[in-house]
DNA sequence: AATGAATGAGCGTTCATTCAT
DNA sequence: GATGAATGAACGCTCATTCAT
């Protein structure tokens, strides 16, 4: 599926690229997209040309973290989706979505903008999300478990809602315990 | 209030800085805070020096443009506190708030940081703001429209991550309503 | 008729300006255009912004340089052309012509190019000398002074060709005397 | 001939040598010498590590398409000196070398340059084709046929600049030939 | 007080060259 | 010998900020 199709990496180039894609994740995440590339290039133990030989431009490279996180979610929840029934499968990918793009605004606005002006890899990998979602909500719905008025889009803002709430609220866990909570109890119908 | 120290401006002196604070606030909301700071000038029929003698950096325009908005919200929720009983008055100020804030990253993120390395001036401005909301809350719960184990933290952060959520579905102002419907809900104990 | 339109330039601007050109045309004439947009900021006394301010691409200061260099051309051409009689004048305008294209490579590509992805300035410019010596060839033809069978893309070639041809003789004048006269020569009738 | 006291290359070395070459006339004729030295050498079908085996720098590589070039030029020269006698072949030559040198600026710099800051091999190219054009003129100036003031810096600074002359009317043949009307025309004595 | 020209550090990106595989 | 991944100096260009006018 994802990127199957380019030549097999020697396996250093390979080990570079993917510490390359993990440092401008965690520094994309933690300090914003205007870090300097070479800045990520040095924090990875490389040189400016290596990462720009590896990603052909700096939104390339935001693409591929954004693209990667996607695929590790698209793949988390069509296992649980596969192994819990609807009313948990449908909370629980709720969770996970939301922890998984904790801290991303690049993936958050990437989710949501669903189809205007994003490439095509990004597409790919939004249009998979939202379908298993769309697929999550319809059957927890009809298992009684969640309002019937509320929409895909909805259910899209609301991750992303909730994981800005979340966000700022790192440092209590049980406070952003509560936050699924509220959430959670005013997805249910009453 | 704030700024009530500085010695009073001219009359142009003091139409240029509200016309500044305008056009960025328009400007920063609409299109980021990467836009040039020599744009918002000349978009403010100004030069650039008029601007920097307004606002000794572009974090300061940043900063007096979220403080004007945070006045704004502690002004209408003083007036919306004091004319309504607790549930609607809270419920009332949470939508304020959230729809002051839309949009407004800075904003946001100036509301929740809440006391990190803040400058004065903000940090004034949202400790009035959390005040108020600490106020609301308690009243709330007491009238029973708020489940108890929801605190201040919480609340702010239930506050932005519903900005969030409403700034994706700006196009339907009938699933933004449902957004609301699902948070309030989830406030109320059960 | 050049540059009428823009507002005028403050005195030291306008300074600064010209400064750029001068140097610029200088530098790119003797070591040609891959000298870096600094050192020629530098040589003119100013800093890269200042180059950037008057010219917003290296490409848009060549131009300026060529164009200049191309109204010079014109202005005087025009008054060669009003004061001597045909033949003179068409070889007394060859020479002027040769002269000031020497060393210009950009400026040979561009009086050749004529039409082809040329910017709008250049292209009026060149259309403006094309013109005074598709003049000059004709009156100089009807004189008798010049062959008949020679156009206006054979003429230029050879103005370009014999401004190519001196450059390599630029040390010493007799010899590059000679080469006008050969080519010279060749135009006349026989 | 050049370049004898190298070791004999392996025949895939050769091949790849010759193909280099190749590959690089083209296109650094076409699309000048700014061309990145990686696309040149997969346009060759190898690899840059390949390329700068062969050639240590891309200076190198430049200098050898000249020199082989040269070689072409001087080859060719030599015939058709022995063939023809001196008024035609001094003509024929004239016409040789232009259309050898046609679209290289390298090239015709290379052959104007005479002796400044060459590098050995080149200087050794040019030496014999300068003698070459000495011989040739000399010829044709004792058979009368070309006139006597002419010297060979004036003799290669027209066929650099006929050169040029010709090349801005690679589209029609017949006003290209018209430039070595003029030009031929103006050498005979009158 | 207002202007906008000048500044230069900093950014994204390229490419000749080296060297581990 | 061949490969192409890695390197980093260098370039064109931007923009927050200063200061002469």
């Amino acid at each position: 599926m994802s990127g199957a199709s380019e030549r097999p990496l020697r396996a250093d180039a390979a080990r570079n690229r993917a510490k390359l894609l993990d440092v401008a994740t965690q520094v994309f995440t933690t300090r914003g997209i205007g870090v300097p590339t070479e800045e990520i290039a040095h924090a990875a133990g490389l040189g400016v040309g290596t990462l720009f030989r590896h990603f052909p431009t700096k939104e390339a490279l935001l693409e591929a973290v954004v693209v990667r996180r996607l695929e590790t979610i698209t793949a988390r929840t069509a296992q649980l989706a596969a192994e819990a029934e609807p009313a948990e499968a449908f909370f629980a990918c709720f969770r996970l979505v939301v922890d998984q793009s904790a801290g991303k605004e690049e993936f958050t606005r990437a989710l949501a903008a669903a189809g205007v002006d994003m490439h095509a890899s990004l597409q790919e990998s939004t249009t998979v999300i939202r379908a298993q979602l769309a697929e999550l909500l319809s059957a927890a719905q009809q298992a009684g478990a969640v309002r019937c008025e509320v929409g895909l889009p909805e259910l899209i803002a609301l991750i992303v809602g909730t994981g800005t709430a979340t966000e700022q609220l790192t440092a209590d866990p049980a406070a952003r315990e509560r936050i699924f909570e509220v959430v959670f109890d005013g997805l249910r119908p009453r």
